[in-house]
RNA sequence: AGUCCCGUAGCUCAGUCUGGUUAGAGCACUACACUGAUAAUGUAGGGGUCGACAGUUCAACUCUGUCCGGGACUACCA
């Protein structure tokens, strides 16, 4: 006879290790595969982590929710394929390369050679391949790790290629410029990645101005307008760039005026016009009464007048002489106004300076308005030659005074001193002016300068040399999204988003304010961009594969242009080989790679294609869709304008379909206090620490059931331990007590079904539970709500099973003979059990399986080898019984409301009461507490239950309104009824249970109160003890008759004898003879219920005799009064 | 700066979509009970201006607006 294993206690890390062994041993993850591959398959790609830094606790969290869904829908049957992979290029493993080797990007290709320094970077990225292995491996995340895809990997590199280059040949893929981030200093661009380290902001001073450009149109085009010299004012903080100027941008619906005025250097009667919002800030209040006439040169105060106005609409297209014209765009139709939708009010004149080549706004409307572009700064950070006039400016001059040393510094003052004599009063006190200082100066003595200030701003500063950073336009190639934008859209319409803000929000905003994509990095470690071109830039070619690299090296190679470039097994499509390629274009021009790298996010979006080396290999899983699009994808939020992006964009653009149906994005893992974690704060939670201490299973419920995925989680290992003693201990206790019994009784799950009809009200009940659980928890699981499947198991296994049908059961179990109504019992719970297992699976795949098995290798009533390969319980409607889980809620209400009678008096549930009362409200009340009667009096150890007719007077109603319908009546006399109700409740009860309804008099109106708008409640039955919850009230008779305490007394011996069986190790089973001190007040006691006392104690004789000899008896008090020995032994 | 999320008991969270009667759980704390599931369990208690203000409504934790605090992402702008 096969035994169910019983343990001595939980210990879910032991049983991790357990399982994880025998998955290995019989290859379960395989099979959970290979089992299901002629179904219908669920499509999951994994999102490739980087494995140079140590995987953290929220990697538990990301990975858990993948695995969840991936265990679910194989259990639903599905063919669920899942590749690891691993995300090996970028800056970050650049960036950490060169702190372990202490160089810097420039010393790439100097000190070290770009070769030895990609080796580095390629050792460096899966230096913790191991760990993460490791950890996937013990936190139960079934992933294919042994055939992963790489990133770095050719066949990879190669599908990349392969997509850019339809992207390509679609004409989505072009060079143009774009602003970044640039350090003059360095020489270097930088990623928005490195201006976002800390301490790169910092506030400084700049010299900020007013500049007024002059009206070139005609009047008549600003109606309103006076004949006057008319100048629009624009502010900037940066003077430099205002030679660079070709456009200035107003807000299409912001208001602006025209303004009469004084110029305030030359005196002349002029307009301006600027922001309305903005006037007071430029023209106090005060000088709007100022006679115009009355104004004399020099004056302080400058009278004003507005004299039209017009919105920033009105004003695009006019046009403005330019401010500084050192050079002409060559390009476009510049010097005009232009609207733009980052205009605001906030500061300055509300009309923009745009210089196109310095700032990423301004280039954005310059090309949407067509407006060329003036670059007058060089790579160094300094102007071009033709930017000098002599006199405040020199030509080839740093435009930032930090790029400026104490000897460039000192020369450029000598010429400033000679320069501005005449200008400036004394040079000889001047101290160096910046360009900007001089460029003001030049601006007041052409007249073009409204006002001038110092103006305080935070700037960003390039991390390695500490100097400011200027935008910049770059050469840079990039992906033509716009041109699908609204295919992008729309399509991600169709995604289901979990949560749906995170689609319809943040990545819904994302895509409306789309930009194409810059996919050029001028870094060493990535994969090259495959595009070779001529020197003069008219020719150029891209490849997408191996094979046609190869066909061209050789029309070079034959042509007299042989490249340095092995194409045997040693072939690496990195740099820095691949820019040893040499190759012809159709016209016979030598053509070189372009030097960049493409973005690393353009590799992860590539994985659908890339992971399969799709098209060289397994084309028609991707073209018949059976591995494409993905059903389901889960990341961090922080991958929303990421991953999720790059795979949508990539999809759409070549493919015409979502990348994935399903995507999860889950919240950050904080610490306890809400603090992000780190390293650096010392509050990063070690995983390997946590699984080892609490297990993988209390790790990965706690994780998913005490919030919802997408909302941050604050992790405090206290809960995980909450999780361990509320969930796990509880369920392991129920499988425990089942265990014990069932091995007493060799119940192995043999005998045929007992039918539903045929077992107890209570084996109904929760049989009805469990199957509206599996309905519930199916629903949650296919709906991605794994928080909300993991509660429902959670409160069905302590309430349900555990706190009520495992307790009011308990005798079933442990009395009598092997009847079919202890068979109902173990087949119920046994049912419980395993289901539970199934359902709780995918979140605790280890206890889960663990309670499979050790119910299974007795019962064999699953053949599974494993709860991973089983099925998902199918709902059995049959079984629900709404109307029985309602009565049983009202069994437990009673019995609640009674105990608290119970503890007030002062009753122990040990002695036993003769009635409770229940008033009947409402039809049905009576019939449904009748049902689940017997479970109510052996609750709470009371005789009967009588029901009292609620017109029986003497009951003590209160009335209830009903809100929702009175609300609709009485509208604003509502308070008025309410009040009056209050005050007359007892009158309009009598109305309303004579005559079915009641009249309510007030302000003139007459409302009828109907049966169904009020609640009529008893409350209290004078003379008993009541309680009362909702509409139920419960009384109960707490007389204490003789017999009463006589059954009292007899409930407590027992209950003292089963302490002392314990206390001396006696077996569940062993039966006793015992002898018992003689005492008055126990005789009658024993006497009256001798066959309870022994059937309870399983005792074959009782004596009770006078006294007893103290050796081997024991003293116990039975009550406050009786003290007698006892004397056990074992029959 | 923009977009989005979050704010309910000391802590972790339900409830808000669809307004209605006394805002609920668990943990923690206190007291008492129960106990052949026992490192479990029950009952009772204290603990809430539902982030603030305004609006809509007979009625607002719930709807609307503004703001405050925390967070994420994107951008960095005259």
């Amino acid at each position: 006879m096969k035994k169910y294993t019983e343990y001595k206690h939980l210990d879910l890390p032991a049983i991790g290790s357990d399982m994880l062994n025998f998955w290995e041993h019989a290859h379960i993850f395989d099979k959970s595969v290979s089992s299901r591959e002629d179904s219908v398959p669920f499509v999951f790609y994994e999102g490739p982590p980087s494995a140079n830094g140590m995987p953290g606790i929220h990697h538990v969290m990301a990975r858990a929710i993948k695995d969840i869904f991936c265990r679910y829908q194989t259990l639903q049957g599905k063919l669920v394929k899942r590749k690891a992979g691993w995300d090996t290029h970028g800056l970050p493993i650049e960036l950490a390369v060169e702190k372990t080797l202490g160089i810097t990007k420039e010393d790439i290709g100097k000190k070290i050679s770009i070769e030895d320094y990609n080796k580095a970077c390629r050792k460096e990225v899966l230096k913790y391949q191991d760990r993460w292995e490791e950890l996937t491996r013990l936190m139960g995340y079934w992933v294919d790790m042994k055939h992963p895809y790489v990133t770095f990997d050719n066949t990879y590199m190669e599908s990349v290629w392969w997509l850019l280059k339809q992207l390509y040949s679609k004409d989505l893929l072009y060079k143009g410029y774009t602003i970044q981030p640039y350090s003059p200093a360095a020489g270097t661009g930088l990623s928005s990645h490195e201006i976002n380290q800390p301490g790169c902001y910092r506030n400084v001073k700049d010299t900020s101005a007013v500049a007024m450009f002059k009206l070139a149109d005609a009047l008549s085009k600003l109606p309103g307008a006076e004949a006057l010299d008319t100048y629009f004012l624009a502010w900037t903080t940066t003077p430099w760039t205002l030679p660079s100027n070709t456009a200035l941008a107003v807000g299409a619906e912001i208001e602006y005026v025209v303004v009469k005025t004084y110029h305030p250097s030359t005196h002349q009667a002029v307009q301006v016009v600027l922001a309305k919002d903005l006037l007071s800030t430029h023209f106090p209040e005060k000088n709007a009464d100022l006679e115009f006439a009355a104004y004399k040169a020099g004056d302080k105060a400058i009278p004003f007048q507005v004299v039209a106005s017009h919105l920033g609409k009105a004003l695009a297209g006019l046009r403005y002489e330019q401010l500084l014209p050192f050079a002409q765009p060559e390009d476009g139709d510049a010097f005009r106004v232009i609207t733009g939708d980052f205009v605001t009010t906030s500061d300055g004149t509300g009309i923009v300076h745009i210089a196109p080549s310095f700032g990423a706004d301004d280039f954005r409307a310059a090309k949407q308005n067509g407006i060329g572009s003036l670059t007058l700064v060089d790579k160094r950070g300094r102007f071009l030659p033709q930017v000098q006039d002599g006199t405040f400016l020199y030509g080839e001059e740093y435009v930032k005074e930090a790029y400026l040393d104490e000897a460039e510094k000192a020369a450029s003052l000598e010429k400033q001193r000679v320069a501005l004599q005449g200008i400036i009063a004394d040079t000889s006190k001047i101290q160096y002016l910046s360009v900007d200082e001089r460029i003001v100066l030049k601006l007041q003595q052409e007249g073009k300068l409204f006002k001038k200030e110092k103006y305080e701003h935070s700037y960003p500063h390039c991390w390695r040399t500490d100097k400011p950073i200027l935008y910049y336009p770059l050469d840079s190639w990039f992906v033509k999204v716009t041109a699908k934008k609204d295919r992008m859209i729309e399509l991600n319409k169709t995604i289901n988003w979990k949560p749906e803000h995170t689609g319809t929000g943040r990545f819904g905003e994302w895509l409306n304010n789309l930009q194409d994509w810059n996919l050029s990095r001028s870094r060493f470690w990535g994969i090259p961009l495959p595009i070779w071109r001529s020197e003069d830039g008219t020719e150029e070619k891209c490849i997408g594969s191996v094979e046609e690299l190869k066909r061209e090296i050789e029309k070079a190679t034959q042509a007299g242009y042989p490249s340095e470039f092995p194409m045997d097994e040693t072939l690496d499509l990195h740099k820095p080989y691949i820019d040893r390629v040499v190759l012809l274009s159709d016209s016979g021009k030598v053509m070189h790679r372009e030097s960049d790298l493409i973005d690393v996010w353009f590799d992860s979006g590539a994985m659908p294609f890339a992971q399969m080396h799709y098209p060289f290999e397994n084309k028609a899983e991707i073209d018949d869709r059976t591995n494409y699009p993905a059903d389901f994808i889960a990341e961090g939020v922080d991958q929303t304008r990421g991953w999720f992006y790059t795979l949508h964009a990539i999809s759409v653009l070549l493919f015409d379909s979502v990348a994935y149906k399903n995507v999860v994005s889950n919240g950050l893992v904080l610490d306890k206090n809400g603090n992000k974690m780190s390293k650096r704060l010392g509050n990063a939670v070690d995983p390997f620490e946590t699984i080892a201490k609490y297990g993988a299973d209390a790790t990965r419920w706690y994780m998913i059931t005490n919030a919802s995925p997408w909302d941050n989680l604050k992790f405090d290992q206290e809960g995980i331990a909450e999780v361990q003693r509320k969930f796990f201990g509880t369920l392991y206790n129920t499988y425990s007590f089942f265990a014990l019994y069932a091995n007493i009784d060799g119940f192995a799950y043999a005998e045929e079904e007992i039918p539903l009809a045929q077992r107890p009200e209570i084996d109904r009940w929760v049989l009805s539970e469990l199957n509206s659980l599996i309905a519930l928890v199916d629903n949650a699981y296919s709906e991605y709500e794994p928080t909300k499947a993991g509660r429902a198991i959670e409160y069905f296994v302590a309430e349900h099973l555990s706190n009520w049908y495992v307790r009011l059961c308990r005798r079933r179990f442990w009395k009598g003979s092997y009847t079919s109504d202890k068979i109902a019992a173990y087949q119920t719970l046994y049912t419980c059990l395993e289901t539970i297992a199934h359902l709780a699976s995918p979140i605790a795949p280890f206890f889960s399986d663990r309670l499979f098995k050790d119910l299974n290798a007795v019962a064999g009533r699953n053949t599974s080898e494993s709860v991973h390969l089983s099925r998902f319980p199918k709902v059995q409607e049959a079984h629900i019984d709404k109307a029985l889980e309602e009565r049983m809620e009202l069994a437990q209400k009673i019995c609640s409301m009674v105990l608290s009678i119970r503890k007030k008096e002062n009753i122990r549930v040990r002695q036993p009461l003769n009635t409770i009362q229940i008033p009947i409200t409402g039809s049905g009340l009576k019939e449904k507490i009748e049902a689940v009667k017997e479970l109510i009096l052996s609750e709470l150890n009371v005789k009967k239950i009588e029901f009292v007719d609620e017109s029986q007077t003497r009951i003590v109603k209160n009335l209830k309104l009903n809100f929702k319908t009175l609300g609709k009546k009485c509208g604003k006399d509502m308070k008025e009824v309410q009040a009056y109700a209050a005050a007359n409740s007892k009158e309009i009860i009598g109305q309303i249970e004579a005559e079915g309804k009641a009249m309510v008099h007030i302000a003139g109106n007459n409302y009828q109160l109907d049966p169904e708008d009020v609640d009529i409640i008893p409350v209290d039955i004078p003379g008993w003890k009541v309680a009362n919850a909702g509409a139920i009230t419960v009384a109960l008779d707490t007389v204490i008759t003789p017999e009463l305490k006589e059954e009292g007394l007899a409930r407590e011996l027992v209950n003292r004898i089963q302490n002392l069986r314990k206390e001396k190790f006696l077996e569940v089973t062993d039966k006793i003879t015992l002898h018992i001190e003689d005492h008055e007040q126990m005789r009658t006691a024993i006497l009256n219920n001798l066959n309870y006392i022994c059937t309870e104690t399983l005792a074959v004789s009782l004596v009770s005799e006078g006294p007893i000899d103290p050796a081997g008896a024991d003293l116990v008090d039975v009550d406050e009064e009786i003290r007698i020995l006892i004397k056990i032994n074992k029959a």
